[in-house]
DNA sequence: ACATAAGCGAGACGGTACGTCGGGTCTTATC
DNA sequence: GATAAGACCCGACGTACCGTCTCGCTTATGT
């Protein structure tokens, strides 16, 4: 599903031999994602999508199995630049920066609302709950975890505190907001990490 | 949409005359419910729930305008029971109460997936997540915003509280657990509790 | 389901007491008519012809049993007009004024087109075509036979004449024409006449 | 809308490319044959159509505007080898023999029943009527001439017979009493005959 | 060097569900 | 007791996408 992440030793002149096409790969990427700022999950369909890339359908699915593999593809490459995890520094400042770049990313950034949208059709369908899992939530809270671990490790936050409780208490209720449509200023954030991670640093 | 909650008055014996049919409407709002929990909101389809209810597809139509407008409907009956505002008595603790039938309602009730289902299906469609706002989200955050007002009036809570934001730090988490389909045990939500209305308590 | 041909006796102010509605029925009959003619017979339904004449779907089905009882109504009361058979005067020459007039009726006449219509409908519903010719066909046929017969009687005509085989080789063309939308000059009609009966004129 | 017959070069192994399948369309054609048999013009539908010849809806309407579209083919397979104009020989015998087909064809032929569907639904819809036309009456009125026409030219008929008018006064009688469900005698066409070109037969 | 085999565009196919129209039955209130 | 109004169940309409399929074309190897 993932290629290999575009190698960047093969130059991307032209097409591959019998290989996968990445002009093609590329093109249905973007035009699902524009597809979803346009018109919104229930506006992307595997035909439009093809139609918009100049694809044919069966190149689609020969390479996703669905529409939400397409859109958890175009998240693990947006996301992954925009959603970060500080792997070095004061663990508390970097968990801020984290949250605040977490906030923005829901709020304002185009391929936040993919990842909204996959929290939608998480609700609807088991079996791409247990993929989005599989694919963005575990190694994101995994990384998440690392950074809270870090603090603890560095004896920067106490050790009593739950990770995994907290980082629910953190993100969730900018998630939360996001998902309702509300504004998220920085100080809501700040008065999160205050309420949430105050009483244990050291 | 919703009738004025078959005024008892009248006895329920046959169909009104040629009002709506009270019947029918049930037949549709419990199909729906069913099958939401046995397939989920995709396996929802308006047919489904005309074969299911034994009724006219027309006569959904003639009532609600979409599928979402029918699990409003069913949210609306059923979480006004689940989730009802305590009116009386300590605020913290009735805060403490609500948060933890909120959990409840959004793990364990059937009900509750109605409620997952339709924050789903608002991140797909503009329009939809117009009418939630103003179907639910809104009337239930003013029910909300009135109990932690009321603790404020009565002195229990410090009228510094930036009542929004504590409240979606308060159910935004046990939301997005439920979403992400974590568990939530009693002592996440109490530790919620401390953490954002510790500091205000009086 | 024909009613009493508005008994002249009864004055026809407002609505009789519990007795069929006049005016509901003209009504009905008129709205038929019009849809006829401006949407032909599939653009008539029930439903629109309710709506025209501004009368209860129920009123119609209680009278009526389907549309096309409603155009043979109104066919018998134009036809009637249209095409009465002479009952008196030279067999060959009532023959011909017939013709004429059968031959305007199809292709001016808007109730000429409910005729056609009922023809039509006719190939497509067996149950109708059985109530066509006792209602229309058959009577008029033996009108049209107590014609010939009366030529005959008088000595006008050979009794060697097939009347039946004589009335469709001069009715057939005619409606043959007006069913494929073809003109039917008046010189047509007298080639019918001289070649069909021409050798049968004593 | 008609195929090029099937170019018999081509072996009729599998499937066309991503061209037409002639399996469906066969399957699409006899099952529409089958239900105007069985249960007449109204009780063909697409529906019953494409559940009968395992087909798609959407198939269907690829490649045919309406189900009168379906039978415009049917009637142009069947009605070609039931119709055929006698191409040579003696006009006024090859006439007689057309004459008698025809009768046979409207009264005994299945696919007759065809044929009078399409001049009753003639009558319901002007758009058909034009395509009925195009399709079938025109062509076959144009072959029809052309046999009279032979006639005339070989010196068997008097230049003076006016054709079109021959061919209705010929056909008029037989279609019609098909359409009223009459029945055919030999004689009936014969007499048709004599009537009609005895005067001009030289 | 060229046959091969994979990726690709195109698009027809059998399906499911959509949202709409009209059919014919019913119930009630009004006159 | 007939009527206007209209809700009801039902069947068909014509459309949008689904996911599968077959086709003919293109192109970089791997003999």
């Amino acid at each position: 599903m993932t290629p290999p992440a575009s190698d960047g030793s093969r130059a991307p002149k032209g097409r591959a031999p019998h290989r996968r096409d990445e002009r093609a790969r590329l093109a249905v990427l973007h035009a699902a994602d524009d597809l979803l700022a346009e018109r919104g999950f229930n506006g992307v369909s595997i035909e439009g999508i093809a139609a918009r890339a100049r694809v044919a359908k069966q190149t689609i699915y020969r390479w996703w199995p669905s529409k939400v593999d397409i859109l958890l593809d175009t998240l693990s490459e947006d996301a992954a630049r925009q959603l970060a995890i500080p792997e070095a520094g004061p663990v508390v400042e970097g968990t801020r920066r984290y949250l605040h770049a977490l906030a923005r990313f829901v709020t304002r950034d185009p391929a936040g609302k993919v990842l909204l949208a996959l929290i939608g059709e998480a609700q609807h369908d088991p079996e791409m709950a247990r993929l989005f899992h599989e694919r963005w939530l575990d190694p994101q809270r995994m990384r998440e975890r690392a950074l809270l671990q870090r603090g603890i490790d560095a004896g920067e936050l106490s050790s009593e505190l739950d990770v995994d409780a907290a980082l629910d208490a953190l993100c969730g209720p900018i998630v939360y907001r996001a998902l309702t449509g509300a504004r998220i200023p920085r100080r809501f954030v700040d008065g999160l990490i205050a309420d949430t991670l105050g009483r244990h640093v050291l």
